[in-house]
RNA sequence: GGCCCCAUCGUCUAGUGGCCCAGGACGCGGGAUUCUCAGUCCCGAAACCCGGGUUCAAAUCCCGGUGGGGCCA
């Protein structure tokens, strides 16, 4: 049975990166048939809050990723690290150390100074029962450190990478429980991941020096080893890891300005790792991926993640997207601008969901829909500059405006048909382009020069409020023209 | 600095020795459609880091270099 995991810790928001990790996890469970574990590495406890915790959960769900076991506290599991931490200083596979914070900083400048990879000298590991009797006595703090083997090497392969080698002297004798008794990340991580029985260790590729170690503590404690595969890092665009100084890198700020579930997953699945075929599709449902997933496909150089083909994904689900659903997920944004109110009734519902049907293809995220279709909920209070120059400029449109307006107010059906039937027979009517009046009428009812077509907007703003904007803007056009 | 990892269009990638003077997608440029924008469709520019090998044949295998990145401090 496969089981994976993601073990987040709670020090922050939840990064696009961790998130992509954990997707990869999720991924590989589901194609296997496995189950896919939420463990919270919550041992540091200066900088871990619970209200990370928080976020953790809540952006795992929103992407999907339903885990099948936890989350697991490492903070409750205390005793476990430190009963294992213990067994391996039994079994002389570790041993007591009681050099301070300050003599080791000490010998590190020294080592550093002779052109020395600064490393701890293992001078703990020589002491005989006296000495460390003696400074026992003396109530000298002390860490448990590893004994790492002196020669040979360790070597693993990663389903990602192939082999990996690393000669054992380059791994110093780290420490795996603190004086305080908590345990090190590497202790920590090697204890649960055998505890929890996973049997695929599947993470960001910056945990690849600490894979050696880990390895050698399985070998020590007596454990199984599970396989590795570890990830490309998602990179900024100046390729170094994806960082706050690149932009946003929270899951959950990309939720909320806009993005939706399904173009995140798509997108996050897509780096790094590639169905292959030359056929290029590139758009993929959950169960797609699942299907067609495979860790070994996996590519080993870092990915830079490009928030443009985020954006043309993300507008290739909203497009996509259930038009009851895609209302609902509007909705807040239209509150946030106060274009409809906090508790909407029907008829500002139904407004709204005629609106974005309208405007939808041209939404690269929700947030947009504010701007592209506040006119369906309230007049122009301006007209565009440029738009004013092009097409108000003619000196007749006044009248036409207001000629149109007449028209239209008599009419008795307010459809696209009757609407663009009697728009078009008045541009006849007067010998002129039904592109002069159309651009025109469009300034004058939502204020720009662009969106849906103008029949379908105008039956949605509805009959009254189009006469009433084409009126005030034949006034404000006779005003201007006066005063020029 | 030490160790480790990586290297195909600007970006994500296909490519696992001949099908590749390298395919797709985003972005970019152009065109078609149209009342504008968007969408859609079509067309285009754009890459195998460098140098040695191995081989009849290398983007693909090996070695070296260079460059980038990660980890440890």
């Amino acid at each position: 049975m496969v089981r994976v995991r993601i073990a987040p810790a709670p020090t922050g928001a939840l990064h696009v990166g961790t998130a992509r990790t954990a997707l990869f996890n999720w991924l590989f469970a589901r194609k296997h048939g496995g189950e896919f574990l939420l463990r919270i590495e919550d041992t540091d406890k200066e900088r871990s809050r619970y209200e990370f915790v928080e976020q953790i959960i809540e952006g795992l769900k929103w992407l999907g990723l339903e885990w099948d076991e936890g989350p697991f506290f490492q903070s409750e599991r205390l005793q476990l690290y430190r009963q294992e931490a213990y067994r391996l200083l039994e079994e002389g596979r570790a041993y007591l150390c009681f050099c301070t914070p300050e003599e080791l900083e000490e010998r590190r400048k020294q080592m550093l100074s002779q052109g020395l990879p600064p490393r701890y000298d293992r001078r703990c590991r020589c002491l005989d029962d006296a000495e460390r009797k003696k400074l026992l006595n003396e109530g000298r703090k002390y860490v448990l450190r590893f004994a790492m083997p002196i020669d040979g090497e360790t070597r693993f392969h990663d389903l990602v990478r192939g082999e990996i080698t690393v000669r054992n002297d380059e791994m110093d004798d780290f420490v795996i429980l603190k004086s305080d008794g908590t345990p090190t990340y590497n202790f920590a991580c090697v204890v649960d991941d055998r505890e929890m029985r996973i049997t695929h260790v599947i993470r960001g590729e910056d945990h690849i020096p600490n894979t050696p170690r880990q390895i050698q503590l399985y070998i020590a404690l007596g454990y199984e080893l599970p396989q590795f595969a570890h990830l490309p890092l998602l990179l900024g665009r100046d390729r170094s890891k994806l960082s706050k100084r690149h932009g946003a890198t929270s899951l959950l700020e990309y939720r909320n300005m806009g993005v939706l579930a399904e173009a995140m997953f798509n997108f996050l699945a897509l780096l790094g790792w590639s169905p292959g075929g030359s056929e290029g599709e590139e758009i993929f449902s959950r169960d797609e991926l699942i299907e067609r997933f495979d860790i070994t496909q996996v590519k080993p150089s870092g990915a830079i993640f490009n928030p443009e083909k985020l954006l043309w994904m993300n507008a290739h689900y909203i497009r996509q997207c259930d038009l009851d659903r895609l209302t609902k997920l509007c909705i807040p944004y239209l509150k946030g601008s106060n274009l409809i109110s906090e508790n909407p009734n029907e008829t500002e519902l139904k407004l709204a969901q005629r609106a974005i049907e309208l405007v939808r293809d041209r939404m690269k995220l929700l947030s947009d829909v504010p701007s592209l279709c506040d006119y369906f909920f309230k007049d122009p209070i301006e007209y565009d500059p440029d738009g004013v120059r092009k097409w108000f400029a003619q000196d007749n449109i006044a009248m036409l405006l207001d000629e149109l307006a007449q028209r239209l107010e008599r009419l008795l059906s307010f459809d696209v048909a009757t609407i663009e039937s009697t728009l078009r027979g008045l541009a006849q009517e007067h010998g002129i382009s039904a592109a002069r009046l159309i651009h025109p009428t469009r300034l004058a009812i939502t204020g720009r020069t662009i969106g849906p077509g103008l029949f379908e907007l105008m039956e949605v703003v509805g009959k009254d409020a189009c006469v009433r904007r084409l009126r005030r803007c034949a006034s404000w056009v006779r005003a201007s023209q006066k005063q020029a």
